[in-house]
DNA sequence: GTCGAAATCGTGGTATACCATATATGAACG
DNA sequence: CGTTCATATATGGTATACCACGATTTCGAC
């Protein structure tokens, strides 16, 4: 592959907006983000759906060497979203109930001591910020527009996590949010979770405004924590 | 290569003791531990120390090709231990005071959260090997043997977490653990942490073992937190 | 002697060929 | 018809050659 191809492919590839970093990036994060954005795209938990991959055919697809396809699911390996059997193939990793269950939990770990951390070093401003978030979800029960709201949800837990100001917390969560997200979206519509789940995040943002750093910190675990124990009496689809 | 050369290779590096998984681990795995252990073992904080890799240079220092080495490089860097620079260079990263203390946070977070699972998962013989750990400290003051009393610190948070049973809190925290240990050798000395820690440790047993989850859970993290306060206040010499 | 341009070199990125081996396939033999 | 063994094939692992590009050095002009 000569400088012009690889020149006008770099071009075209690095351009989803006229805002990119100046700098190409790599065939290998390109490849990388493409598979994450890819798997976490597909239901996974769709029993049809077909989890293995194929080096030399990723490479046929995406007009890369094998190379950086392979550094790209390496890393993807890594972050547990692959698994890599030699000889076998490449699979997409299903998620037992356990796995699941020690996500939220760890989620409800990260997430409490975001909130906490967001009582003593948040602005006001950016609590307040939080709270209008909400405003539109107050005025109609979530249940007419669910999936606006599971995207509010994530949202809301998202901008509570970013409130706390660590970026290590915000990075560690981003992974589980991909991994959680699938099951989030199964379970929202299920029971009267979406009405308490609005009540739940009101109480968060009063104990944040009040600056009551236990409180915050309690119902923001509590919260999370709940959704684990439901995936566990609901969820028996997963291994 | 011929493959007898590969052989013996992969025969002599997969034997630390002689209960090996069977398979060899591939090339980039044993290059991946290898230097994830090389970086631990080294004294990043040293202003003399050199923090550059090269490529080439430990293809011929491990016997192997680039390939492999590269494979690893990555893994390492997506781990947030070296960095590399188009052109310039591989380094290992120095930390940031910030950072050190964001992880340190994190490590709070989690280790709670694992002090509070084991309240209600762990069995009563788990925890009380955990008293065990202590006793031979509580005979002589530790300020006698800091470098042993750093080991068994280390050896108790590792051993509350894995006693919260959630296996993906343990993975989360060991790559924490290489972060922080550097900056808890250098800590453990200063002041009279090493008997306050030691006070510290033995409440949070006492909570493990009354099953009190929400003391057990506060106590731990408060007890990293203070690390985190601490390294705020007296460790000047990171970024 | 100094500044700048051109050549060289060093380094990470990529493509590709080759290797080892588990699995699949099928033929031969019972 | 079933079992077994040899061959083929597919797939991940590794080695290596080449490329692009920035840094450094070198050399020449002023």
């Amino acid at each position: 592959m000569n400088s012009i191809v690889t020149l006008v492919q770099r071009t075209t590839a690095a351009t989803p907006l006229a805002l990119a970093p100046l700098n190409a990036t790599s065939l290998r994060d390109q490849a990388y983000t493409l598979l994450k954005n890819a798997i976490a795209d597909t239901d996974i938990y769709d029993p049809q759906q077909e989890l293995r991959l194929d080096e030399r055919q990723l490479t046929t697809a995406l007009g890369v060497s094998r190379t950086p396809i392979r550094e790209a699911l390496s890393l993807l390996e890594q972050e547990g979203f692959i698994r890599t059997v030699p000889r076998r193939g490449i699979y997409i990793i299903r998620k037992s109930k356990r796995e699941m269950i020690e996500m939220i939990q760890m989620w409800a770990a990260l997430e409490s001591m975001a909130a906490r951390l967001a009582t003593l070093n948040a602005s006001d401003a950016e609590i307040a910020k939080l709270r209008h978030l909400f405003d539109e979800f107050q005025s109609s029960p979530p249940s007419e527009h669910l999936c606006e709201y599971s995207d509010a949800n994530i949202a809301f837990h998202t901008a509570v996590i970013a409130l706390g100001g660590s970026q290590m917390i915000v990075d560690a969560t981003r992974n589980l949010m991909l991994h959680v997200r699938a099951i989030r979206r199964a379970t929202i519509s299920q029971s009267d979770r979406a009405a308490r789940s609005i009540i739940d995040h009101l109480k968060i943002i009063e104990a944040l405004e009040r600056r009551d750093t236990e409180l915050a910190e309690r119902l923001a675990r509590q919260h999370t924590l709940d959704l684990a124990a439901h995936v566990d009496r609901h969820c028996g689809f997963l291994g």
